[in-house]
DNA sequence: CTTAGGG
DNA sequence: CCCTAAG
């Protein structure tokens, strides 16, 4: 037999398309590597920024001016990335942290699958299934050996765990502090290790939250059980007030949602938000592309604010909001067909509508506000010493009096909850992708930090610390952070129609270069997670410095490689992910598109300006060689349909075929002819049939010549025409139907 | 969306 | 297999 050639682009992987159509259109074609280039780390800078600032070190001095005055500078340690599925009516984590030596946690998301979505995968139907999205970050101050972390990614049960080794990175925050500005704030993330100074101090008290617990005082907890969970650090030696920030899971409307419809489990769980969303993170909206324009029906992963939860909340304002943003959701998804190709940006929906939507008078006061940011979960908060013993308490009794410091641990934010909607025919590759842009919007935005006092907003960020009282025992309680859109990154100009959502303007807390750190964070944070289970590494240029210290996880690809198998079973037997691990191919987002829920106005209102392209991870599909069957097909249906008629070929010959394009069958013809032309020798790949090969050159001669036939009856008068194709007729004894057949 | 072609 | 211009 001979050898066939294979045209060798030198691509080396494609991911398999969902749905052909869908799939070839929403792909992207701007490569994920040249977007991915500059500012990777910064994103991380970002994180320890946003970290950084809720570890506060108020000095006893308290400064009236700005704080600007205060210099922050930050090391990040350690992230860990977890994402955690709950179980329907049970606000339980399914798995919760294992390891929270990890002073750093990030919690990225959790995955929704739909009523068709990866069964395979054992992932749950999105009725019964409640994601939330968190997003962690901790400061360190453990004993635990960090030096050494390595990434993780477990995907299992439709959840995906993630941990995530060192970031290392300084960050200095400048101008803006935590709500209270008065202190001087101090950052210090440590990369490595514990920070010594501070494990001898007996004064600090570390909390740990269960990531989907919330506050006891928390409003919206209807079932009343305290979700949190406060545990003192096992070294003995590192004490420090610890609180777990969560925003609350974006709420979704669910009647606009095609993809879940959603437990009201949260309630109970007290996560669930409710606000409008007001910054939207900027979409990438390739709007010139006119293929992409058509298609973003089904496939996308939309997160979507939950009227239900907005329920929740007694004040006019948010419901007036919530049915605002409702109204506007859906006017933009009547009149806006988003490219699902384009959608690789999730909209950063904000978590407080604190800032702008909502009356930015009354909120602090309002019940609802509380209830918002508690019930959410929006609000981190910060975890009180509840049911804490005595004898710690006696300890932070004694820190205060020895010093006005006063230390914050933040053990995790909470990413708004995320909708995602894939087919059931997705590749493991889609979904990691899927999932990794769907945090990446919400992560994306720009974030800003809001601080929480007994659920009131604090707006004066020139209070002290002391002044505002959180220094004070009781108050720690009722401290909570949030992550906020930044408001400088809305572009009200956007707004459809003059959109009747108001954007925060009231502080101008937010630095530029944070917007563009969060903008990196979390592709940065995906590059770590590539090197474990994302296996995406090759898409982001090696960053020396940070890769390094990420180690793979062996241990964590199981669970990966079991479900790529799965996904992959239904197609041909195409390499799984994990065979291909080290290609640059991975992730199919074709059929992929997420949508955060608060990102509702935000596609009409973010522009799309921003240079960054970085969650266009669309990668090629993955190759699949054809095999001699479907060579075969493809020469009898060329054979009849000529070499002009691809989608028809590709109806007749692979119509179940999802991952073979019509474009697939041209490129495929036009190498075989290649093929059939040079010598035996000089083909490579799976030897196909002379005989095939023969008819490949007899067909496509033959339909080359009908073609030039065609074009010289177009371009001569209408008799010769007839005479052409009169004769045409005869010499090739055509079969009624037009179509030739080959002996 | 399809074709046709270059990459 | 990707990307695009054209129709």
């Amino acid at each position: 037999m001979e050898l066939q050639k294979r045209l060798d682009y030198g691509f080396n992987g494609y991911q398999v398309p969902a749905t052909p159509r869908a799939t070839r259109s929403a792909r992207k074609r701007v490569p994920f590597k040249k977007r991915v280039e500059e500012k990777r780390i910064s994103a991380f800078d970002l994180l320890a920024t946003v970290a950084g600032k809720l570890l506060l070190d108020k000095e006893s001095t308290p400064v009236s001016s700005n704080t600007s005055s205060a210099e922050d500078q930050s090391k990040v340690e350690k992230n860990t990335v977890k994402e955690e599925r709950r179980d329907g009516n049970q606000s339980s984590k399914l798995e919760t942290c294992d390891q929270y030596s990890n002073d750093r946690e990030f919690i990225v998301s959790q995955l929704v699958s739909q009523t068709n979505d990866l069964r395979s995968c054992n992932f749950r139907k999105s009725p019964s299934l409640k994601n939330d999205t968190h997003f962690g970050l901790t400061s360190v101050v453990t004993t635990s050996d960090c030096s050494e972390r390595s990434g993780v990614l477990k995907l299992m049960n439709g959840k995906i765990k993630n941990e995530m080794g060192s970031l290392p990175c300084k960050v200095e925050t400048g101008p803006f502090l935590c709500g209270a500005s008065g202190g001087r704030i101090k950052l210090e993330f440590e990369n490595k290790g514990p920070i010594h100074e501070e494990l001898d101090r007996t004064d600090k008290l570390s909390f740990r939250e269960v990531a989907d617990t919330c506050p006891v005082e928390d409003p919206v907890v209807v079932d009343g059980k305290p979700p949190l969970l406060v545990s003192s650090d096992s070294s003995g030696k590192t004490h420090s007030y610890g609180f777990n920030n969560h925003l609350g899971s974006f709420p979704g409307k669910r009647d606009d949602l095609k993809v879940v419809s959603r437990d009201d489990d949260e309630k109970s769980s007290g996560c669930t938000y409710l606000g409008p969303i007001k910054k939207p993170f900027r979409p990438t909206p390739l709007i010139g592309d006119r293929r992409i324009r058509k298609t973003m029906t089904s496939k996308y992963l939309k997160v979507a604010p939950r009227l239900n939860d907005v329920t929740l909340s007694n004040s006019d304002e948010n419901l007036k909001s919530a049915y605002c943003d409702r109204s506007a959701y859906k006017r933009i998804r009547s009149e806006r067909n988003y490219p699902f190709k384009k959608r690789k940006f999730l909209h950063y929906s904000s978590v407080s509508n604190s800032d702008g939507g909502i009356s930015s008078e009354g909120i602090s006061d309002s019940p609802e506000q509380s209830i918002n940011g508690n019930a959410s979960g929006v609000y981190p908060k910060m975890r009180g010493v509840t049911g804490e013993s005595p004898s710690l308490a006696d300890q932070r009794k004694s820190f205060h009096s020895r010093d006005s410091h006063v230390k914050f641990r933040i053990k995790s934010f909470r990413v708004p909850e995320l909708f995602i909607e894939i087919p059931e025919s997705a590749t493991i590759g889609s979904l990691k992708r899927t999932v990794m842009e769907a945090v990446t919007a919400i992560l994306g935005g720009g974030l800003r930090i809001g601080v929480l006092l007994q659920g009131k907003k604090v707006r004066d960020d020139n209070k002290t610390l002391l002044q505002t009282g959180i220094s004070r025992d009781n108050q720690m309680d009722a401290l909570g952070f949030s992550l906020e859109p930044n408001p400088s990154q809305t572009f009200p100009s956007h707004c459809p129609g003059g959109s009747p959502l108001k954007f925060p303007c009231d502080t101008p807390l937010p630095l530029a270069s944070l917007q563009e750190e969060a903008e990196f964070l979390l592709e940065t944070t995906f590059f770590f997670m590539s090197l474990h289970g994302f296996e995406i590494r090759s898409l982001y240029p090696a960053t020396p410095g940070l890769v390094t210290r990420v180690t793979r996880d062996p241990s964590h690809e199981p669970h990966m490689h079991n479900l790529c198998h799965f996904v992959e079973s239904d197609h041909d037997s195409a390499p799984s992910p994990t065979d291909m691990s080290l290609d640059k191919s991975t992730t199919d987002s074709k059929a992929l598109v997420a949508v955060p829920a608060m990102s509702v106005e935000a596609l009409d209102v973010v522009p799309a300006h921003r240079k960054s392209k970085r969650s266009e991870v669309v990668q090629r599909r993955i190759r699949r060689p054809f095999s001699v069957a479907e060579v075969e097909a493809l020469v009898q249906a060329v054979e009849k349909l000529g070499t002009g008629r691809w989608r028809d070929v590709k109806l007749r010959a692979f119509d179940n075929a999802k991952h073979r394009t019509y474009v697939d069958l041209k490129d495929k013809w036009k190498t075989l002819v290649h093929t059939a032309r040079i010598s035996p020798q000089q083909r490579r790949g799976e030897p196909v049939p002379q005989g095939l090969l023969d008819r490949v050159l007899t067909a496509h001669a033959y339909w080359s010549q009908q073609q030039a036939k065609q074009q010289l009856k177009q371009q001569q008068q209408p008799e010769s025409c007839l005479l052409l194709y009169n004769s045409t007729v005869r010499a090739s004894s055509r079969s009624d139907g037009g179509e030739k057949n080959f002996g």
